[in-house]
DNA sequence: ACCGAATCTGACCAGTCGGTCAAGATTCTG
DNA sequence: CAGAATCTTGACCGACTGGTCAGATTCGGT
């Protein structure tokens, strides 16, 4: 993954209304139900504007990936620490995924639209980077386990779980709404929904109260 | 959403090879980006036969999803009844649900793709008769924490929950794969993902264990 | 002010896709 | 077995999409 090489401050704006653009229109469709126009029209530029700075459609595209993958690792993860009171610590890493989710669900859809896919593009993401901050994490998970301030679980699956969860207010917000019968989520929603992972993760764990 | 009329042996036969087709293909890539000469070929028929015995690509997409729709109610749900022990039941309904996603990992994709759409085909059923089950299913949630069977819980966020984690195995399995270092996902890790869900639901509801 | 590089853009193109159609094959029915 | 109804199919088509390009315009340095 490239980007383009750095010049006048021209394209910088361009590139930047174009890669927000492209988050908006691949976020409702994914790669192949974007097009290329809509995407130009959201960013108010004609298209052979974002042929000039992206060349193809996979590499701008990729682009939109490669900036919600970075923007994800420099977030939440290090909630996980052994210093931590793993209480503390979990929940601080639910509230932080769900934060997430509800500011940025575009980037959240792109990403598990991918993902669905099979993800072609990802897969050195998942099986790198991804792959061992799992397995730090998974570290972190056991030394509390091991310490008596939880129960032993499979960390690796604690953390599928945990994704799954929060995500899927993201993902499936439109199910979560037509099921609760509103026209968008409240506040209250989203506080009871909080509630509702954050005591799974907690009391599933068997996460000792801190004290 | 309406099949076509009931006739031959030949309709029956075609239209089942298509429909087994367009599950194959529509799961990857969802509905825009399958193609209709992909699933023609897949089903081992010219295109032109598509065409004759489901009109459009969007009808036979609303096909497959109805088909899909269906088998999900028919399954599962009759887990959630008030005579049955909450641990009993909350278990068993996991386990199915995990059990229908390995099965049936293509109509959990196609689903789940759909939902990410923002679910424009769904909707009615979403509003309609999912909500309703959700809510049958509430209602014998809240009468076993009424008697003191287990803690008090957002029912609905709960089920949210459940879907979540136990779809996720189905539609992230290659995320999962690839976090893991596996090739494909042993029985073992399916045991592992099974006791991860089942325990973070019990003890995450505070559910008694059976006397 | 000048010039080369960078940027912008409308017009255009070739390939692909969903869908059509008419003619032929097969099956059903009286 | 005749003829109607159903089914099958290759060839074809218009619309749309990603991508190209040459010329116009603007920008940055001197």
């Amino acid at each position: 993954m490239d980007s383009p090489p750095e010049t006048g401050t021209a394209r910088r704006d361009s590139t930047a209304a174009i890669l927000a653009a492209a988050e908006t229109v691949f976020a409702r469709g994914g790669f192949e139900g974007a097009r290329m126009s809509e995407i130009a029209a959201e960013a108010g530029l004609p298209k052979a504007n974002l042929h000039y700075y992206f060349g193809t459609k996979e590499r701008l595209y990729r682009a939109v990936l490669e900036r919600i993958v970075t923007a994800w690792l420099d977030a939440a993860s290090d909630w996980i620490v052994p210093e931590r009171p793993p209480a503390e610590a979990l929940a601080g890493y639910v509230r932080a995924k769900l934060a997430d989710a509800q500011a940025r669900p575009g980037a959240s859809r792109i990403f598990a639209a991918e993902v669905l896919r099979g993800a072609p593009l990802l897969m050195p993401f998942l099986q790198g980077e991804l792959r061992r901050r799992v397995q730090a994490m998974s570290a972190v998970i056991e030394h509390w386990s091991a310490h008596g301030l939880m129960d032993t679980v499979h960390p690796a699956h604690v953390f599928f779980c945990i994704w799954a969860m929060t995500q899927t207010y993201a993902d499936f917000g439109v199910q979560v709404q037509a099921v609760l019968g509103r026209d968008r989520l409240s506040a209250q929603d989203m506080a009871d929904a909080a509630a509702t992972v954050t005591a799974l993760v907690l009391k599933g764990c068997g996460v000792r109260a801190a004290m």
